[in-house]
DNA sequence: CTTACAATCGACAGTGGCTGTAGGAGCAAG
DNA sequence: CTTGCTCCTACAGCCACTGTCGATTGTAAG
């Protein structure tokens, strides 16, 4: 049997010792068997489902995300439908936030450029921080 | 004298009142008077410095930024130098961010557009997700 | 004056997704 | 046997708040 300890694990799949006993908290990944001496010791399923983890925490889904993606690992044979929503309103998401920060840049940006390096009574960029608007 | 309570100080500024007190403790308003029955007594000054909070977070500024401008405006006669640099860094960080957001939703966009409504063992998100690259 | 209700009080837990620290115990090589 | 690495648990900290709790204070109506 392929016996994988915590840290060949991490090493395997590109997770931190303690990401990987965090994961196992908040159950992203099942309690492991133990050696004699109170050691996690892992298989090549565990080296699949963390992979599996890091690529979608790489997509940037999110925990719960990512809990429903591997629900639906548990039987393949499923249509795909549940995965490709999960993934779609996480585009939406990204979109939205994408949005959010060039409205942001914008508005950042005007500041920037309005400012004539006055003193900081009279800078443009703290009037605005100042101001009513 | 206009003395203002908890609730017409975030009535004024729009900052919950549960805020206000979160930013007393962590050092962003200075401890108020109280009344004799212990109710935080605010006056103009606060009103103004909470606006100007305000208007720093809608900005995207972290507590930290914040409180470096708060303390510029301490002495406005100061350049404004100081001001525009911590603005100047925080445009740099959102450029970094939507650069970011913009990659992974080119990636995610085209998961999504590979996939050909199959079952979850050959769905392409999925393929992605589980992968070694 | 009483009663009802809104406003406020302090303290502390929870959010997400981890990271860092402290103080140990297990285990292989030299 | 000792050194040095890996591993163990438990808990605090990060950011910027939000939510919950029961207790207290202030105020308007009856």
């Amino acid at each position: 049997m392929a016996a994988i300890s915590i840290g060949r694990l991490a090493d395997l799949t590109g997770i931190k010792v303690t990401t990987i006993r965090y994961y196992e908290t908040v159950g992203l990944l099942p309690t492991p068997t133990r050696t004699a001496g109170n050691r996690r010791v892992y298989g090549p399923c565990d080296v699949e489902r963390l992979t599996f983890i890091r690529r979608s925490r790489e997509f940037g889904l999110s925990q719960e995300a990512i809990r429903g993606l591997l629900d639906l690992e548990l039987d393949r044979r499923q249509p795909c439908q549940a995965a490709t929503r999960i993934v779609a309103t996480h585009l939406t998401e990204i979109d939205r936030k994408i949005a959010e920060l060039e409205a942001l840049r914008a508005w950042v940006h005007k500041a920037i450029g309005s400012c004539r390096g006055e003193k900081v009574e009279s800078c443009a960029i703290m009037m605005t921080l100042r101001g009513r608007a």
